[in-house]
DNA sequence: CTATGAAGCGGGGTAAAGTCCGTTTATGCT
DNA sequence: AGCATAAACGGACTTTACCCCGCTTCATAG
């Protein structure tokens, strides 16, 4: 039997797997992300310890997987959704309107983006070589620059940096929340716009 | 008595806070960060471990405290050292030095620095508003633009997040290490020069 | 339908972070 | 010098992430 196909994935494990991303993203709405352990979130589930460690690998896993979904809508967005986001705009307004959606993204989730933060692992955030290769491919076509790969690696920390670096202040309101936003995304314009000039 | 002087440290805090710096050093460089635990420092160091935490607060807090005296020589070469870094060249060529400067620090630093991020807390290299501002004042002087803020928050990222998120990579040896530097120094350069033209 | 083997499950065990509070000690004042 | 006091110390205790391995359950072949 070849590589080809490993087997499917059990039916228990799957539905197993989705009762405990609920139950955490319960937990996670009730008490906040340093209240969901993986003790507690096994407990509430009532599966045991090991099942939990089994799907998710590390606690950060869990807040990745929890991220995982909502990326993928979207990266969809991004991929086949409306202009100027998705395809049809021009390069350069792409950038900016992605800069601006990401911003938007990781304010919305800001919260479980940090948690899925790891002491040992490269990256937390989606495929950092999403985002990467995504705005490489955009500035390429729209504004070709000397040394596009480093460009593209600086801009996006640029995008994700600030949220998961240096504004992760869990006491934000809905108000300074739309201020961040404004200032975020319009520094985002600005930088593109005269890099791109 | 004001509070001016709230009494000065006791010199035995002092002593047992050096020899804790130097014990966590040692042990970093023997070992590798994820090996310097609060209880082993603490007993090859002869000492509590409540005193461990009395001092540094959290395991990051260590790493925190080991940066602060590399990072306070680092600050001194930027405000009084010789141009382009210090004072007296032009402002963008201070921003691309400082860049570059910034860059080399990080790589140098990159386990402690990556060692130092804490779960919950704002902000884990230097005191990102010293980078920040200097980043600000520079760009201000050079090349003035809307939302000065904003972009100097993001240039600010665009330095530091490279080397914390996504380049978190300790098995990179002396080779990698020179290019991974050319790239992110050069693209520094490329992403300011194209921004203040 | 049953056997079988691999995938999944459970929960006790370990190690490390962080807390607490009773004890010790340096320091400044008399 | 002796004393009062706040600071510093120590280490037991609690909580939590993560490991491990024997047991159970599912899926497939016969």
């Amino acid at each position: 039997m070849p590589f080809g196909k490993p087997r499917a994935e059990r039916a228990d494990a799957v539905r197993n797997r989705e009762h405990l991303l609920k139950t955490a993203r319960e937990m996670l709405a009730e008490c906040g992300a340093d209240k969901v352990t993986m003790d507690g979130l096994a407990e509430r589930a009532c599966l045991g310890k090991g099942t939990v460690f089994r799907h998710f690998g590390t606690r950060a896993g869990i807040f990745r997987a929890l991220l995982d979904a909502d990326e993928r809508r979207f990266q969809e967005q991004v991929m086949s959704g409306p202009p100027p986001l998705g395809p049809g705009a021009e390069p350069i307004d792409r950038l900016i309107a992605y800069g601006r959606a990401r911003i938007a993204f990781l304010l919305d989730h800001h919260v479980i983006a940090r948690a899925a933060l790891d002491r040992n692992q490269p990256a937390p955030v989606g495929d950092p070589s999403v985002t990467q290769l995504h705005i490489r491919v955009l500035l390429q076509q729209g504004a070709p620059m000397p040394n596009i790969a480093g460009v593209a690696i600086q801009l996006t920390a640029a995008l994700e940096g600030p949220l998961l670096l240096y504004l992760s202040r869990p006491d934000t309101d809905a108000n300074e929340t739309a201020e961040i936003y404004d200032l975020l995304a319009d520094a985002w314009q600005t930088l593109i716009e005269r890099l791109t000039r």
